[in-house]
DNA sequence: GTCTATACGTGGATAGAC
DNA sequence: GTCTATCCACGTATAGAC
């Protein structure tokens, strides 16, 4: 094994892979050790805590990638109509075409969701406002935009759930495609 | 501990409810063990094949309940609408107003997911057909009803997530109450 | 059918050399 | 910063008495 060249950004971006597919007791330390390359001394070097800090950098790598990928476009000036359609868009790549699971979601199972829950719950919350602000700057009102907003992550969250139920990806692309017209119908 | 007066039934629903918090990976022998009031060994005595057999007795149990209490409705004779309430009254039940997640989401985590993944998706399959059905009935077309009832199930699990994310099962409620309508209009 | 006792692996975590 | 070696607790699973 090289002398590891990994970031921390990749080592993170492992973790999460792992944790997106096993589950937060599904991860093991060997399993996270064999998927970043590094031993389980130095994961513990790098995360004192051990899971519980790797999983935290993975939320934190969430909470900041979200804000810049997701949030902060959906707030910003354009069209409302192209702000969701970008969020929709990046949204396929984050979920491989809905061939991958939501950490969030994945973390509100069990233990984790004990642990996680504030991060989490903030996360939701904070899309929901963002998309809740494009459904505004469209006319919608306040209780109905918010409402609508709400209405989305369930949309996305769901169709996650079913397309991998089913071994159907394609039920996620559908999804996601009808999302904007439907958010800003009136 | 009584000489266990637990039917096989009732074990099973306890195994349920442990899977349902705890995930598959999380839900250990000695869990199980407690909440069935069962020793490790009488859980072997009636599940020889460990908790894979718990599990797959969940989800037998799943599949009959599911087909009298949800799909066979849904399937019956009386107004689509009406038998869309009742399967949306009825799944209030089962997840207890938003607060409980769903064991067909659980079981499509890590390990589970594979071993179990052939019967969650027949079960997903057969629960689409039952609400494609009702959705024919009120004249749909064929494949519109088709996607209509993926959406249905789309927003149910979507629901359940965001719910239990943010604390507030009431989501879910309202995800159910605007459901029937949601999916009859054309 | 249920229990106690036990075997054996693996999980998380640490010590200490390099 | 990384490794090897090791620790202890807990996980699954089994043996055998009652």
């Amino acid at each position: 094994m090289p002398p590891a060249v990994l970031t921390r950004e990749e080592v993170v971006a492992r973790v999460m892979a792992v944790v997106r597919q096993r589950g937060y007791d599904g991860a093991s330390l060997s399993e996270l050790s064999k998927a970043t390359g590094l031993g389980k001394s130095s994961l513990y070097h790098h995360f004192p805590d051990g899971k519980d800090d790797m999983v935290g950098a993975v939320i934190g790598h969430l909470e900041a990638s979200l804000e810049t990928a997701v949030f902060a476009p959906l707030r910003s000036a354009g069209q409302p109509a192209a702000r969701l359609q970008a969020m929709t868009a990046t949204l396929d790549g984050f979920y491989y075409g809905g061939r991958e699971a939501c950490v969030l979601a994945i973390l509100g199972i069990g233990d984790a969701s004990r642990r996680f829950h504030p991060r989490v719950k903030k996360l939701f919350r904070a899309w929901i406002d963002a998309i809740a602000s494009a459904l505004r700057d469209a006319g919608l009102s306040k209780p109905l935009a918010q409402a609508r907003a709400e209405d989305a992550i369930v949309r996305i969250e769901g169709a996650l759930v079913l397309a991998r139920s089913l071994g159907e990806p394609a039920i996620f692309g559908r999804t996601l495609k009808a999302l904007p017209d439907d958010l800003l119908r009136r």
